[in-house]
DNA sequence: GCCAACGTTGGC
DNA sequence: GCCAACGTTGGC
């Protein structure tokens, strides 16, 4: 079993759309890197879990754990013209993109900001998220990593 | 709104 | 195959 960490905008898709969601169930569409791609369609196993987190917003942090229900399958809204995600040179006998689904597990007790997660950069060394530069959307989680967020939840700030 | 960092594109 | 230009991400 894998940990995993996973960016949405909430301007685009919060948590709170995800618990509104039919069974808090969702498919990731949309992810266009390749490196992201490669982790959907070929890492990601039932059962894994994933930190959903909130970028680009008042407070970027980690608010829930979602776990994957479903392994990578394409990624149908990049054959969907009209679709913000419409990508013309995915073929459906090739599809370039996929996506898995995922079900939201529980919102944390609190957001984990990215500021805290920075307060313990040295303890996540080599966790993608707090490195210069980083835009990966998708990205893999450390157990002892997860372990020490997750310590965080109820820990004073 | 700014801008650094990155991935992708396309000319050569 | 190189690399400049461009578009996007995402924190601040």
């Amino acid at each position: 079993m894998r940990y995993w960490l996973l960016k949405s905008e909430p301007s685009t898709f919060s948590i709170d759309d995800l618990a509104a969601s039919p069974h808090a169930t969702t498919s990731w569409d949309g992810v266009r890197n390749y490196q992201a791609r490669n982790m959907l369609r070929d890492q990601m196993k039932k059962g894994d879990l994933a930190f959903f987190y909130h970028s680009s917003c008042d407070e970027p942090g980690i608010v829930g754990i979602v776990e994957v229900v479903k392994e990578g399958y394409p990624d149908h809204t990049a054959f969907e013209r009209g679709s913000r995600y419409y990508d013309p040179d995915s073929d459906p006998a090739a599809p370039r993109w996929y996506m898995v689904d995922v079900k939201l597990k529980r919102r944390l007790a609190r957001t984990i900001t990215l500021a805290e997660l920075r307060r313990h950069a040295k303890e996540l060394a080599g966790l993608p998220l707090l490195q210069k530069g980083n835009r990966l959307s998708v990205m893999p989680v450390d157990p002892s990593h997860w372990k020490l967020i997750l310590s965080l939840e109820h820990a004073a700030r």
